[in-house]
DNA sequence: TGCCAGGCCCTCTTTAGGGCCTT
């Protein structure tokens, strides 16, 4: 069974090439559908979070200035990962962050990225909101803790995730769902994925 | 101090505009 690493991170802003930073990082490793190891830091990056930042997470100035170095936690968080597949919502804000902290610790990024929310504007057309917690209560995932904190939101993303994969074995007769399913389900027009999978099974 | 950028998606589209999603 392979291993997927679902991450989350909480920043300053929305862009690292505006001089946004990680505050948070969480990492939820799954086996299948099983979680089987978790990482959580907080990281001190050396700049200033706004005040409206830290309402919207709840992440102070305090709590970072204790915290370890990012580059140090950055270089520990992509030992965890591996060579494992990641997964994220809206996974290129994730990614984007992912790709630029490691650059600052001086280590690739090469992991490869799905999306959990581009994959549930194909699966769930219904969905009133493909907001995180939106989708949680419409599959009424389990919630973990508080919103906009990064493990509380990579459980919930790896809750989603497992959902994705579960509807995709139950809907299309997928056996396992392997990363490379996802990145081109995720990458094909709505109204072509039954296409899509049906060529991926067909060992296309 | 503040809702920044980037990418996807829909439609009253494609020679474009605007909403959604992430912090």
């Amino acid at each position: 069974m392979s291993l997927t690493a679902v991450i989350d991170f909480e920043t300053t802003g929305l862009s690292p090439t505006q001089g946004d930073r990680a505050t948070e990082v969480a990492i939820v490793l799954l086996e299948g559908d099983q979680v089987v190891d978790r990482f959580q830091s907080l990281m001190n990056a050396g700049v200033r979070i706004p005040a409206f930042i830290e309402a919207y997470t709840g992440i102070t100035n305090a709590m970072v200035a204790s915290a370890p170095p990012a580059e140090a936690v950055m270089a520990d968080a992509a030992r965890f990962v591996g060579d494992a597949p990641m997964v994220a919502h809206n996974a290129a804000f994730d990614r984007r962050f992912w790709a630029a902290e490691l650059e600052r610790a001086d280590r690739p990024a090469t992991q490869p990225f799905a999306c959990t929310l581009l994959l549930s504007r194909r699966l769930y057309p219904q969905a009133p909101s493909h907001k995180l917690g939106s989708l949680a209560a419409f599959h009424a995932l389990p919630s973990s803790g508080r919103a906009h904190r990064a493990l509380a939101d990579a459980e919930v993303a790896a809750a989603l995730l497992s959902q994705i994969r579960h509807d995709l074995r139950r809907q299309y007769g997928v056996g396992e769902c392997r990363h490379d399913l996802l990145v081109q389900v995720q990458g094909s027009a709505r109204k072509a994925v039954p296409k899509v999978i049906a060529r991926y099974l067909e060992g296309g």
